[in-house]
DNA sequence: GGAAGCGTTACGTTTAGCGTAACATGCCGG
DNA sequence: CCGGCATGTTACGCTAAACGTAACGCTTCC
């Protein structure tokens, strides 16, 4: 270990860390057995059984008759206070679902987690095709519409957030760091994000920051659509409610 | 400690057992302090600040400007996982939903745990009055329509879990555990149990079991409503909803 | 202006809990 | 039918992770 990482590390508690570690990779994978978690964060056997069976006693996590964990109802309950305690997510919600019905499409509102988007907060119409969208699901930050999320970010911040190598998921993804930060300063000055396919072939996206008191970006609201029902003089009318919508969040969270 | 917690706590990491300890304490008390949260449950404050430490930096609990810790996005990804992975939940929350819809009233989905029934799942109308519900939220078994719970358990389970004080919250909370038995049985014959105003003056209750595929009872199904509205000719008619609700969501758990 | 709270740091000791190794069990293929 | 390989599980001795004590500044409130 380098010092960085001993500075990193200092005074936290190696059993969490990886507790936690266990959690997640339960909420990723649901019915996975010992052995896989065990593999999946290269940890022993024993420790991760120890672990399991702490939390399984919590009710945190459940163990099938078949021997498969499952996340259980104690996740549950602390996920509901989260998000009323979590203030983005609850001022966010009846936001996103009241712009959701306007346009009868989904829409999602987006962090910078980890270097990645982090979806924490979303709704998703009752018709029968529409952009299905989980809150928990991570993307990269350099395609789609929430690549807004990087516009407003310090120059060093941002380039240190774009990686090196740009992951190509359609012939429209940005996929060159020229490419993207040009971009990034058409979109900085439009004050929004369009994107047609950059992610899905099928899907256009439009993102709005959410901007803090002090003008800084916290998250990104978007509506997420199917690209043959969406037209070109669709687009101005969803920044319109979108924008509204960022303002009432941004009002909720008293600025 | 004796030999019984002993063999209770037995490979266990206790690292573990008292983060969940903190999850849970940050869950119930928003905003709360390090040294609050020591005291709470009875530890240290720098195991407690090394262990808040470490969530934080997963994303588990956020800390505030001003020292105060809330969850955090972390938790919320877990919740939503957890509520499409536990199958009860999945489940019955579109029915529990479309149920609450019909009446115009609060529904809720109640299991036994730890000798309280918890709520897993819950759907409020959006009418001004209604009942608060809260998913997480503890009642005990005793009062309240969700003693049905309670009734059709093997009688020495029963028996331990009624405790030997019986809480009384209002003039009809009943506090004699020979009345409750008496109870218990009436509402086992009836397949349904109506509370009015057992846990708070204004409110009438009625719930039905829901079943497993080997008729064991594994959670209430149940509507909760202000006295002033709910007429006695009401009642059947709930019921008769409710047990048509607890039957799809057995049926929806593949039974 | 001190007393009492807070959060935080440092450090030496100890015990929690780690990993190794061995075991029981179930499943598949030869 | 039996060995091979997977699984989950247990036992146990060793070690370092992390615990608690004590002391540190800071704020707040009498």
């Amino acid at each position: 270990m380098n010092d960085e990482e001993k500075e990193e590390k200092r005074s936290t508690v190696q059993a969490v860390d990886v507790c936690i570690d266990v959690l997640l990779d339960v909420a990723k994978n649901p019915d996975c057995r010992l052995a896989d978690i065990a593999r999946n964060i290269g940890e022993t056997k024993p420790r991760i059984l120890r672990m399991l069976r702490t939390m399984e006693r919590r009710g945190l996590v459940r163990k099938s008759s078949s021997g498969t964990y499952r996340l259980g109802n104690t996740a549950i309950v602390l996920g509901t206070a989260a998000s009323t305690q979590v203030d983005l997510v609850r001022i966010a919600n009846p936001i996103l679902e009241e712009l959701g019905q306007k346009v009868n499409e989904t829409t999602q509102l987006r962090i910078i987690d980890n270097g990645e988007s982090l979806c924490i907060a979303k709704f998703e119409p009752t018709r029968d095709l529409r952009v299905h969208s989980m809150i928990g699901r991570r993307r990269p930050l350099h395609a789609g519409s929430y690549k807004i999320l990087l516009a407003y970010l310090p120059p060093q911040v941002q380039a240190q957030m774009i990686p090196d190598k740009l992951e190509r998921f359609t012939p429209r993804t940005i996929t060159t760091r020229a490419r993207l930060e040009a971009e990034l300063k058409r979109v900085r000055e439009a004050g929004h994000c369009v994107s047609r396919g950059e992610v899905s072939d099928q899907l256009v996206s439009v993102s709005v920051p959410v901007l803090a008191f002090d003008g800084s970006v916290i998250a990104a609201v978007n509506i997420a659509a199917p690209a043959f029902r969406t037209q070109d003089n669709d687009i101005p009318r969803y920044i319109a409610l979108l924008k509204d919508a960022s303002r009432k969040i941004s009002e909720g969270l008293g600025w």
